[in-house]
DNA sequence: TAATAAATAGTAATCATTCCTAATAAATAA
DNA sequence: TTATTTATTAGGAATGATTACTATTTATTA
């Protein structure tokens, strides 16, 4: 794979917030750099990124969200300020549970708890 | 709320399955009894049978798939035939567990376990 | 039966994402 | 360094699921 600054730009941004940016917000703060990049390149070079193993998507009602936490972990939702944020996840217990239970080999879990996070108290 | 054929119809062709079938899905089905019968409406009577309660919405990807059953469940996806497996689900534990740990009110918890059904052995 | 307004059919609009293509630029060889 | 090759880009068109719009139809009530 050649060298692209669009790319390292991308990616510098990806790394550079906790929020799970969308393709859309990654493309604003881009312009800010590189002034005509364009929202396919964004969106090329985050399918790239993911392949390479250097982010991670999370899909949240209908969009992408992108995540340079590329450790396995679930999320909290908050419903009223969308956030997400981050949870670790021990799955081990629950792989096997499933796979003894209903003969379902399990590659990977999506959890999300959906709900209201501390900053509306 | 008015009586109207299109949504008796649309109601027993989500109940007449268990593949949580999606609104273009349903909207062939219909087809077979009302002829006219447009998408829109389609998409209108699953989102008012959905308030009333007596369907529920699965989110699988970039589409909304209907479920007639209203009981909370979660679900197996298998990536190779993209089926949709019920399994129950126990979750106070993980409620408390959550609010304990980050101080996040959970209503509801969304968790799909990704793999390979029984099917493929 | 007539009046009312909810529901529909058909179509246009939306929005995130992907696709297409001529122009650009990174990597390599001469 | 300069020329060649071809991956990458910018910009715009296309896609596909869903929602919005509106004239017409139809269920309900008087
Ligand atoms: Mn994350
Ligand atoms: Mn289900
Ligand atoms: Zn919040
Ligand atoms: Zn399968």
């Amino acid at each position: 794979m050649r060298y692209s600054y669009q790319r390292e730009i991308i990616l510098d941004i990806v790394r550079s917030t906790k929020t799970h940016p969308t393709a859309e917000w990654i493309h604003n703060k881009a312009q800010k750099k590189i002034k005509a990049i364009s929202l396919g390149t964004v969106y090329r070079n985050l399918g790239l990124l993911e392949n390479l193993g250097k982010i991670q998507t999370v899909k949240d009602n209908n969009v992408v969200r992108y995540d340079c936490n590329i450790e396995p972990h679930n999320h909290l939702k908050c419903k009223i300020c969308d956030t997400l944020i981050d949870i670790p996840v021990a799955n081990e217990a629950m792989k096997k549970n499933v796979k003894s239970k209903y003969n379902f080999d399990v590659d990977d879990i999506n959890i999300t708890f959906i709900g209201t996070c501390s900053k509306h108290n």
